[in-house]
RNA sequence: GCGCGGGUAGCUCAGUCGGUAGAGCAGGGGAUUGAAAAUCCCCGUGUCGGCGGUUCGAUUCCGUCCCUGCGCA
């Protein structure tokens, strides 16, 4: 993934249910672009109801890239969703058109525009077995074995974090070299896609009502059943099952949530969500758009 | 009506052998380098149901009343 900034792109961002979809697409319209999409539940073929996917009606009105674009069951990380992305991004130049990159996933859209440390993909096995060892000894003593090997690591890593504590380990075991030291090589100093990043700004009060009414609608147009016939077709351990709403709908199938308070759980649970994303915008160079203002 | 539980944070509950109390969730803030809609960190004063009594001191013990769940009538 060494390639140098091009041409510049739209980046359009912001928290879950702001409105970025209806953006993208009017931004496409308006400039003659296509959206490349940056969601990590979206991505996935048959997850449609509960993810936002755009609509037929909006699919119609700009091409849209990377949405149901991979099977349930294999997974993309970061990294392989960059690379596909920019090749979406060339294949959009190419055509004379505009990349606007849509979406909420903030690690990807990072790791678009920045790149990673060019150190090696997770592992399946390493990951089970760091697993097992922590449900086994604790989490402290992985964060212990990380400070062994990596103590720059394991000081700004959190010992019950175990999914950066065991990736740290990971890197480790893969390289022989701390990823401390991989992260401090690269430190996202180098632009690979220079962007025009747009971010919707959005009250509480205003985006509580978006999600209440977006849930709502998503379960009136059989989210559930949609979830069901995922389960029934072998999907219930797809990653994406595990995501905001999906989660929820799962568990009141298994009966560990009331129907009549599913559509809270679900509110609830995309809302601390939006919070967590509102947080990546602290230290992103962005142009606030206010969604007041986007008549959506 | 009688018997036995309960009434403690917005919600579900723990606890205090008498020295005015703490978890999870919710809510708020933060982190984020191939799991990221994931994972994790920080933030807890609330007439401890009301009123009396005992006590230096009661949310805790006693009495009484109210509410509530279950059982028996």
């Amino acid at each position: 993934m060494a390639r140098e900034a091009e041409g510049e792109l739209v980046a359009v961002v912001g928290p879950t249910a702001s409105g970025k979809t209806a953006l993208a697409v009017a931004l496409a319209e308006r400039l003659g672009g296509e959206v490349v999409s940056a969601d990590s539940v979206q991505i996935y073929r048959d997850f449609d109801v509960g993810s936002g996917k755009p609509t037929a009606e909006e699919l119609a009105r700009a091409p849209h890239h990377l949405v149901s674009a991979i099977d349930p069951l294999d997974h993309v990380d970061a990294a392989a969703w960059a690379e596909r992305a920019s090749r979406a991004i060339d294949e959009v130049r190419a055509r004379g058109r505009v990349p606007i990159v849509c979406g909420g996933t903030f690690l990807w859209v990072k790791a678009l525009l920045f790149g990673l440390a060019e150190v090696p993909a997770g592992s399946t096995e390493l990951r089970s077995r760091l697993r097992a060892e922590a449900e086994r000894a604790g989490r402290p003593a992985l964060h212990a074995r990380l400070r062994s090997v990596d103590a720059e690591s394991a000081a700004r890593l959190h010992p019950n974090d175990f999914v950066r504590v065991s990736r740290a380990l990971e890197v480790f075991e893969l390289t022989g070299k701390p990823l401390s030291a991989w992260q401090r090589e690269h430190a996202f100093a180098r632009v690979r896609h220079r962007a025009r990043t747009v971010a919707i700004a959005c009250d509480a009060a205003t985006l509580t009502e978006r999600i209440r009414a977006r849930v709502q609608g998503w379960l009136a147009r059989g989210w559930v059943d949609e979830v069901e016939a995922l389960v029934a077709r072998g999907y219930g351990d797809a990653r994406a099952m595990g995501s905001v709403g999906y989660a929820q709908v799962r568990a009141m199938l298994a009966g560990e949530v009331a129907r009549e308070d599913l559509e809270t759980a679900i509110v609830r649970a995309t809302r601390v969500f939006a919070r967590r994303q509102r947080t990546w915008l602290n230290h992103t160079d962005v142009t606030w758009l206010d969604q007041s203002s986007l008549g959506t």
